[in-house]
DNA sequence: CCCGGCTACTAAACCGGTATAGCGTGACCT
DNA sequence: AGGTCACGCTATACCGGTTTAGTAGCCGGG
């Protein structure tokens, strides 16, 4: 049964043309006539032929793959919400391509670019994704000088030299911040991720901007890793301040869970003593008590938008930047009004 | 500067000998002196070379990639906090070996097949991973089918013509069940995974095992997909019972998380009105209120297990199944004596 | 009628490795 | 001294595609 596989010389035998024929009515060129094309698409069609992918990588030296390299601890992997549903969407997009996805886990810096060095070097990857975009980040000028082609996830720099796939995060942020101050909320401390990484700096300075505008002056930041361990360690250290914030801003929802617990533990109500807003509206997110009041983006759309968003610029050389709807805030149990204890609010309306 | 990359037929002529036998230098194949192939070395790296990934391939039809197929709906994606930990693992190994992971995210059975079969069919990798064992599993056809060497994840049945690396997570249960008896409890519960998977079925089997040796009568079971929603609904039904459960078991943290929080919108006090325990340890377990205690097993150790015998799998054409160490359960906050009306324990004793 | 140019196609080089057959040299054996 | 064999190496076919150069045949124009 299980023969070898064909290859393009049984397809060209078969039909009576030459192999060149055959690849040349594959890949839609000019020069082969339509009937002759049609009854090569047959028979390559009955015998069940498949072009051999390492073939044409060597020939072509493009390898019909992407690549994503996560750059995270393995004890802190799990806890992030993201990259499966990410991945999910830019799997859903491959495969109807026929293209593959690489990926590659890596814990620090240095066998991150190593990563980046080798799927590149071997031709493993025809492009890249990149996530936690820093400032000045080292993947910038080694993508460049390895002339692989990029899509930022995220807003990069107006400086840096490749498309990218934004949501407006801002938003949520700012949304999350009116809706605690609507509350009558004026203590506000932000829980933030890590200020290195982009997106951790941005809900850092939204956070700041949006308080602004709410006429309250600028909250407690402490900064963290993203981290659950890390989140119930800065609610920890909020919550023993002399004048504890009466609502907390964190810039993800494992943190969040962790602040809850943590509030939890010291006899706190949520929302009637402490408010508490997550970020990225996780499924679990909505099972806790309270459920969380969490701002939500769609990371199986930022997938699927950021693969195609790839695709056209590896095929066409250049692509535009897309910009996701908003993230926005999703109002469920853990926030409410503040407890009565309003001074600071009289003192600084 | 970045010139063409240097090819073998660059390193020969600079070495002053035939392509095939620099090949064969690199390779470790007899037939070399020792002089020579320490001089062909050194030009290979003094010339910075690195074979081609892609000329390799066509010529072994070996791919140096493995596989990772995951079926999982989208919407279920984030909540599973196993395989980012196990991809960790399975990338560390990888990364010293200069192997790539293919990763594939199907939202279907008929998808998963099919993605086998273009992945075996494109020889985008030379072995793969099973994950999610189902009882009479279509893929374990189809790989031999089509030739693949695998490794299952789990305890297959004993007919399955794959090696495994396996973790006995009924210890952990029995663990979880006794330590529940032990404070007392007798109404005790199984939110269960998904009874098609076999890890699903069998930590259901061995909880009622457990029961049983704990000299209890079966407790209800009741059957989920392994999703945080299913695990509230599970919950939701077991406590509207006439005598609901004093304990429940989740088969997953997120389920058992989920359940914490519908206890807790019921006002029911954890562990003081209702006991529970999760399974995998997870992260942000440790962080709820109260903490979760939970059986653990070593997601990222599997992973390294899992790779290193996939390899040799690949390279040996056999390999040993690999018991891992059993999941153990880690005593934390979420369980304690049941609520003091005992009236059942004395009806049964 | 001859030439130019277009179309449809073939032949062969090429991508960068691996694998095999063969060849010259020196050591060993009888 | 001649034959055999192992060793170290070269030349070349091969994997299965893509791509380029070249050619046969046909048509139209001058």
């Amino acid at each position: 049964m299980a023969e070898r596989k064909p290859t393009i010389t049984d397809v060209a035998r078969t039909a009576g043309v030459s192999k060149g024929l055959v690849s040349f009515a594959l890949n839609d060129k000019p020069g082969v006539s339509p009937e002759t094309r049609k009854r090569i698409l047959e028979v390559a069609g009955d015998l069940g032929w498949r072009p051999s992918l390492s073939a044409r990588s060597l020939s072509t030296s493009t390898s019909y793959a992407l690549g994503l390299v996560i750059r995270r601890k393995p004890e802190v992997i799990s806890a992030d919400p993201f990259f499966p549903a990410f991945i999910a969407g830019v799997e859903s997009v491959l495969a109807e391509e026929g293209r593959a996805l690489v990926l590659s886990v890596v814990p620090d810096a240095a066998a991150e670019l190593r990563s980046y060095r080798t799927l590149a070097g071997d031709s493993r990857v025809d492009g890249v994704f990149l996530t936690d975009l820093r400032s000045n980040d080292a993947r910038f000028g080694l993508l460049a000088e390895l002339r692989l082609p990029a899509v930022a996830l995220g807003r990069p720099d107006p400086a840096v030299p490749f498309p990218s796939v934004q949501l407006d995060d801002t938003h949520g942020i700012a949304q999350a911040v009116a809706h605690l101050a609507d509350l009558g909320h004026s203590r506000i401390a932000h829980v933030a991720g890590d200020p290195h990484m982009m997106h951790g700096g941005r809900r850092r300075s939204s956070f700041n901007e949006a308080m602004r505008e709410a006429g309250l002056e600028p909250g407690l930041i402490v900064e963290t890793d993203f981290s659950a361990a890390c989140g119930a360690d800065a609610t920890r250290m909020l919550l023993e301040k002399r004048r504890p914030p009466t609502a907390i801003v964190y810039a993800n929802d494992p943190m969040a869970i962790a602040g809850l617990g943590v509030a939890q533990q010291r006899g706190l109500r949520v929302p009637a003593d402490l408010s508490i807003t997550g970020f990225d509206g996780t499924d679990i997110s909505g099972y806790v008590f309270p459920a969380l009041t969490t701002i939500t983006s769609d990371p199986v759309e930022w997938g699927r938008v950021a693969a195609r968003t790839l695709l056209r610029l590896i095929a066409e050389g250049t692509a535009e930047s897309v910009e996701l709807p908003p993230a926005a805030l999703l109002v469920r149990a853990s926030t409410g009004p503040p407890p009565s204890d309003r001074g600071t609010v009289a003192a600084h309306s």
